[in-house]
DNA sequence: ATTTTAATTGCAAGCCTTTACATTATGTTT
DNA sequence: AAACATAATGTAAAGGCTTGCAATTAAAAT
């Protein structure tokens, strides 16, 4: 037989207080003389008494969980992100609604309703760029949210993270102050994902330092799984010439072009070089050791966190923090065997 | 300046309906009629209206929220289950809420009633092992929940994974079957962590048949981490005679302990055979590919959100289900140089 | 001992939806 | 056209907690 769960007049009747007593001694513990408190409290262990959530969100107008909508968490990077990300939130009595997107942005903008809908008090979200009707949306429920993973110092709403288009553009320097200039790229579709756009930019920028064009740089675009680094790795190995370097928007397509080149016998950094972008413990393991862009998710988890908690407590953020993101150098990069141009 | 934001007595008022046919058009959309529906919906968007997650919660008796608290999603064995138990709970409507622990015990006890008290329906637990309290706690809260992970024929709570155990043996028995009987193990602390200790026994049951006692097995216990990994791996190479194959509690650290092997220059397998456990991507990116065992973290998670959503909704579970986790015979693990005893 | 100040505690309104039940509109059958 | 069945909508209560304000008690000052 079972009683319904008990409630705060339960306690508040077995312990002789007022609920607003009890209420108290949850949530402002040092309001509450100490011998009432460590009544109500045994009764509390006692009942087996937890707060309804429901009605506490709806009294106190807040729930106290923030939500967080990633593309996967099949990507360590994003896990590893977020796992900062949850202890820091942790620390100070949040929760973490998650949602993940697979990198469809019709899917992100359901979730993001979602979460609003399932009462997160704010969003992380990775990179800037989602349909205006969204940002809106958010306004109008006045929830606070901060964009991580990218520092773009032509937007203006809260962000934490790194500049992706000056990284990207400083490895594809070093690539090529190497010698190398048959290059190639190996990414996910750019559209609605600016990290990924940006990352292309950084390498055309770098391009123009050394006179070649962004028709020089040869693009596969594939999702992000190492199966399809090994696939697109071998299209592009199919060109004649082919490129000396290959540059990979992360570190999991570049391990299935790893993958591919030894299972084609073609020697890295031999033959060509191979890089990737995020620094997951993969560019680590891999053979030969994977040159990299390292991102400091743990960091920018961390700081996203304090960032909201800013927001929600006092309404204000100082201003977008770029972190820096260095390059990894690694055994997968080296010069070409005889320079080309 | 910022109205509040807008609830159902707006729409309603707006739309000239009542807040029932509000909430119906919402909730029940087929039992209002159509052009009432058009209506209200088209205010709904217009006001930019959400609902208010905390009444809804109250008014329903439930949130649509199942809670999951794992070790951590620095691993990526527990990040992928991860995404696909959201996934599957995404498709019936069901939002995510993640606690991580650090495979701390005690943290886990918190997040467990954290994640109560912030409305989860019902919760995902890895393993069966912890205090009784929180079982009682469950119980008192009437909170459905399904253990993953494990599998073990003795526990009647409701459960999917594999068994532990066996599979370890099983992997063990190939060992000794290839001449293997210098032994080693690398493991997490198996106090409070059934997973770990059952592999550990499954150990212990092969070498059994092979007339080994569990004495026979040197074991270094050190928490999750590649680095541990390879510490651990220095350790008990230094034995005399060392061992000629080494087990290691996950693929963490037998990455580690690859990695070890490679700075000391001790040939893989060659010199000594190494296995991991889950099957993680590091695993086969690893040089020399890790044997290991492969945990099915996609169906457990997938069968896991259904196991819970049925017993939201019809108050019942079937039985607790056993899933194969099969051995993955890559190239860490070879037959010793000269068969031992 | 009396007054003043501060620390505790209690009272009761209000938060926003859902939903059982009642009512009204619409459609069907004879 | 009346009687009945069904669909659509409205009414209003309930749900458990927080919190501003008031009342009470304890501590400090005179």
């Amino acid at each position: 037989m079972l009683r319904s769960t008990p409630t705060l007049y339960d306690v508040a009747a077995k312990s002789g207080v007022s609920t607003a007593t009890v209420s108290r001694c949850l949530n402002f513990p040092d309001q509450v003389a100490e011998k009432t408190r460590k009544k109500v409290m045994s009764v509390v262990a006692d009942l087996g008494y937890s707060p309804n959530f429901g009605a506490r969100a709806m009294a106190s107008k807040r729930t106290n969980t923030i939500g967080a909508i990633i593309p996967t968490m099949e990507n360590a990077i994003f896990a590893r992100g977020l796992e900062a990300f949850q202890q820091e939130l942790l620390a100070s009595g949040f929760t973490l609604l998650v949602a993940s997107t697979g990198y469809e942005s019709n899917v992100e903008e359901e979730q993001i309703r979602a979460l609003v809908a399932r009462g997160a008090d704010a969003l992380f979200l990775i990179g800037h760029e989602r349909a205006p009707a969204i940002y809106k949306f958010l306004e109008a429920q006045d929830i606070p949210f901060v964009v991580t993973w990218a520092f773009d110092p032509r937007e203006t709403r809260p962000s934490i993270g790194f500049n992706n288009r000056k990284c990207m553009a400083a490895l594809a320097r070093r690539v090529m102050e190497l010698g190398h200039r048959r290059l190639a790229l190996i990414s996910a579709d750019v559209t609605m994902n600016d990290r990924a756009r940006e990352r292309l930019h950084g390498i055309h920028d770098a391009m123009a330092d050394f006179g070649l064009k962004p028709g020089d740089l040869p693009i596969v675009d594939t999702s992000y799984s190492i199966e399809n680094g090994a696939t697109a790795f071998r299209q592009l190995m199919q060109r004649a010439p082919p490129p000396t370097a290959v540059f990979c928007g992360n570190d999991v397509l570049a391990v299935g072009a790893l993958r591919a080149a030894r299972e084609m016998g073609v020697d890295v950094p031999g033959a060509v070089s191979i890089t990737g972008f995020d620094d997951i413990e993969l560019a680590q393991v891999a053979y030969p050791a994977l040159t990299t862009v390292h991102v400091p998710h743990r960091e920018m988890g961390r700081m996203a966190a304090r960032i909201l908690i800013r927001l929600l407590q006092k309404g204000t953020f100082d201003q977008s923090i770029e972190l820096k993101a260095d390059i990894r150098m690694r055994d997968s990069l080296a010069a070409p065997a005889s320079p080309t141009s």
